[in-house]
DNA sequence: GCTGACACGGAAAGCGCTTACCAAGGAGGT
DNA sequence: ACCTCCTTGGTAAGCGCTTTCCGTGTCAGC
């Protein structure tokens, strides 16, 4: 109990004297670096460290080790389903490292992401995952890489879950082929005229998803106007919202298409309450295949995103060194039919 | 750029330096310390500091100061919706004192928690939450207990959100009352002879909300034997599972109550399956009032929890100083009747 | 028995910060 | 004019580790 502010900690420097041993050999015996110890020394110290519940003051081995073990995650919102299945998928294999992980929640704010980059610069966290669309926001995003490189140039590792970056490693969600394949689908259902629930016009997943079914229609050669297209919130409310708006402008779209599963459950709720009903009168289909909707009624059809994994290669791609250029892991989505766009009457 | 390996990381000297103050000047001004510096000082630092992209070391500032401004928090699973929320409770009221959280799953292994209350306990995490339902394992509760123990005495804060709790400060959840409630609400209904999903055995919440529920019938003296209580996993597919088996036992309760409404939702898909319709042949009913499940169909009887503001309110808790005794914050359900449970014909 | 190689314990120098403690200068009281 | 007090800058001592470097002991080979 070497000083008061430690309140009965146990130091190093007390394993050491309670072991009877120097506290370089109490270090290398508690942390196996690369030079041995005797095994009796080793479990003098062991016992020692036991006995004294001793714990290693991590940021004592940050300093002294220049780094530490720690893994920041960025998110728009851990309450969303998309993200908290994500990292999920991260601290599983974060865990096997015996990495910790430090989340933040950027609550869909740009600026955000490089103020808490900058924070875990601070933290010399050893790498970084941010997560969540990109935003057509030159400046936060000019100022985000400017951290992002400044992170790394500190020895961390930076890596976007989102859309192709250029300078860093990323896995790509491919949202655009997902959407045209989907579109595909549902033309091929029969389906021909299309209303698309899209999310703020800044975010790339909207857009790219909006642009994908759009691609996927003109290759039936169905066009999609620009009036066919409402914009809300990213969330279950602007989904509903969104199509209460469309009900209400008396558009009689045979399906809808909205570009997130929660958005598309908002839209559904909208349809329940106008008495529309779902797939016989408007068939509705999402996008990424959250878990926790999977028992929606009608049940939704969607493209499904396997985010679980998507959380597991990010930290992949973390955990290896910095290549020379970046990486890309493309991740593709796949079209699951349900009953939500039942072939129409 | 002190050393070579921080690979050009400014350091405080380097800000000092670049402003032509002392080391202490530049940790005052850039700190705010108890310490006043001239404000023509202050905005040399300031500057220097700007310029080369200077970002505090927060491991080094742990050490000299013997705290950090980390918050663990540790739950069952963040990918389920009950804890995603929790915490984004936490995080909305920490991020207001600049507080950084991490996030440990424990996968509902008990031992865990005590392995990263210890780990926090190295990180020298100012507070840490434990969240998620009690268990009766008496040998992990006694680790965690005691780990958490050591925790406080290095400093830290402790605080659950649980069940009550003897020697720390917690967030109750009143889930025997709420689910007393809920059984009352339902005989008034009219509903008589009821089956209980229930999660294992070992988990308090589950216990505490069959046995409130257990206990608001008899108020209304109806027994629910032991065989009106069937056992699954937490899970959505333990719901699944559990329904499916009481189908096929040929049970035939007018009223289900499922634990949780994710076990809930898996109880009906369940029924969808085998062409039992709710609330026709049988009503449902949850506990939780997950939104992400407020838009399934039929919406979901259920005792609401504010999980958003329990997370906050743990928050405060933590952020207080601890007191000589344990306090309690209790928070109560509240009964949300919709379409899964109609009055039966 | 002597020498070189090797294994392993210990002393001590940092890592980047905070914060007593000291010193110097200016304001204000007498 | 002198002394005290207050303000504010600087010096240096840690915080608890890791790791380099040194020294000692042991053993193989001749």
């Amino acid at each position: 109990m070497s000083q008061d502010r430690n309140r009965g900690i146990a130091t190093l420097t007390d394993v050491a004297r309670e072991a009877g041993v120097s506290l370089a050999t109490a270090s290398r015996a508690l942390n196996g670096s690369s030079r041995r110890v005797r095994e009796e020394m080793r479990q003098r110290v062991l016992t020692a460290a036991g006995k004294l519940a001793y714990a290693p003051n991590a940021p004592a081995q940050a300093m002294a080790r220049g780094s530490t073990n720690v893994l920041g995650l960025l998110v728009h919102d851990i309450a969303d389903p998309y993200f908290s299945s994500i990292a999920t998928g991260v601290m599983r294999a974060a865990e096997k490292q015996n990495l910790v992980v430090t989340i933040f929640n950027t609550w869909r704010r740009p600026d955000r992401e490089a103020e808490y980059a900058r924070t875990l610069r601070g933290q010399r966290a050893r790498a970084l995952i941010v997560a969540g669309s990109r935003v057509d926001d030159l400046v936060a995003q000019e100022q985000l890489e400017h951290e992002l490189v400044e992170f790394e140039s500190a020895g961390g590792r930076a890596v976007f879950i989102s859309q192709g970056r250029l300078r860093f490693d990323t896995v790509v969600l491919e949202n655009r082929s997902g959407a045209r394949l989907l579109a595909e689908k549902l033309t091929e259902l029969g389906h021909r005229r299309f209303l698309v629930l899209a999310g703020p016009s800044k975010l790339r997943t909207s857009t790219d998803r909006v642009q994908g079914f759009r691609e996927g229609l003109a290759r039936h050669s169905i066009q999609l106007s620009r009036d066919q297209v409402l914009r809300g919130e990213f969330t279950r409310d602007g989904g509903f919202e969104a199509m209460t708006r469309a009900l209400d402008l008396g558009l009689a779209p045979d399906c809808v298409f909205a570009v997130t599963d929660v958005m598309a459950v908002g839209a559904m709720a909208a349809c329940r309450q106008r008495g529309v009903r779902v797939p016989e009168d408007l068939a509705v289909a999402g996008f990424d295949d959250i878990a926790t909707l999977r028992d929606v009624t009608p049940s939704l059809t969607t493209v499904q995103m396997p985010l679980d994994d998507v959380g597991a290669m990010a930290f992949e791609l973390v955990a290896a060194e910095r290549a020379d250029r970046p990486r890309l892991r493309r991740v593709k989505g796949q079209v699951i039919l349900r009953d939500s766009t039942a072939r129409p009457t």
